[in-house]
DNA sequence: ACCTGAACACCGTTCAAGT
DNA sequence: ACCTGAACACCGTTCAAGT
């Protein structure tokens, strides 16, 4: 048929992925599909794949923003350059994956088929900077590979315990569903003990 | 049409399972279809309805088989009661994730609608019981309730590090791809540390 | 009793044809 | 240049009808 240039490229692009977090947040990852968010902002699916390319370009057009808003949150906190502050770093990831778990969940349910493009990689980096910052800072004689192990190592560690929070089907269910906040604190006093001054 | 009687319904049930786990193995989760499945055992998808009920029921059940086998490898580790015990502990679970990825991955991957069944849950629970047994002997001091929380809370460490090595994709990835036993050894260590004895 | 095949309501993706 | 609509090759699920 015609163009209809009721919306530039750009803007066809925000109510798109608008429209698309809406529905995910709402109805679960597994729901956003093509034909179904096409419908919601009057197009053809068609129009969908000139905008994006794929389906899974787009899901990883979401977790991009999901990143830079989880980047965001997560860098007001590393202001306060102690123990503390990772307890209160590792809060708010578990209280954003509480508050936004079907686009939380989203970031891992990404098709094994496709490797995530480069500037991906790098909003991933990115998330663990804040805590590499504070270990430097709580533990001035590591070394930077040091301090870059110890981030990542404690940051899986936390990730670990908001996954047995939030999923109430992997091997990582417990019973008496302990308060991710509190294992969290738990898992953050022993990985610092040696350094019982912070 | 009719029944054809060339195998007993439990004869069946296995082939599908086998079939199944097959599938999942070689090419993904998101392979794994009724259709497909059905085609592959030379059956049509209904008679996978009358042996299943769905295919949510399907992946359930494969996914029970895979906590029993991950079970039935973390429980010979758990007769060295020490630290160095856990560290094996670690090491064979995130060998089994490196080993069985697309199995490992399916525990996570579950519909977000379907809560797991009982019999489910019990499967987890017993998963997390040789480390807790080690646990309570490295620290008798401990209370149940502690020694519960104790093991939780680090097992979910060691599964956060094991996600981190397996996804390409989750926002843990790293640049430098450090291994993850060693990060678990390394988490281990830092955890055990007041106890300096074991 | 068991199994099929067609039907229903969906998918992702491509692309000729219209304006 | 942009957008559509039809087409292709798939889905999960149900169930009347056959043996």
């Amino acid at each position: 048929m015609a163009r209809r240039n009721d919306h530039s490229r750009e803007e066809l692009k925000q109510m798109a992925l608008a429209a698309a977090i809406s529905i995910v947040e709402t109805q679960g990852h597994d729901k956003l599909t093509a034909r179904y968010l096409a419908r919601q902002i009057g197009y053809t699916p068609g129009t969908l794949y000139n905008l994006f390319g794929s389906m899974d370009d787009l899901y990883m057009q979401i977790n991009g923003l999901t990143l830079d808003c989880l980047h965001d949150i997560l860098i007001l906190e590393s202001k306060s350059q102690t123990k503390d502050g990772i307890k209160k770093m590792a809060e708010t990831y578990i209280d954003f994956a509480v508050k936004n778990t079907n686009l939380w969940l989203m970031l891992f349910n990404i098709p094994t088929t496709i490797s995530p493009p480069e500037w991906y990689a790098e909003k991933i980096e990115r998330l663990f900077q804040p805590l590499e910052t504070i270990i430097q800072t709580i533990e001035p004689t590591s070394s930077e590979p040091e301090v870059k192990q110890s981030a990542r190592t404690l940051w899986a560690g936390i990730h670990g315990i908001c996954t047995l929070e939030i999923t109430q089907k992997g091997p990582m269910r417990g019973k008496p569903q302990q308060s991710a906040t509190h294992m969290s604190n738990f898992l953050i006093d022993r990985y610092f003990q040696r350094t019982e001054k912070n």
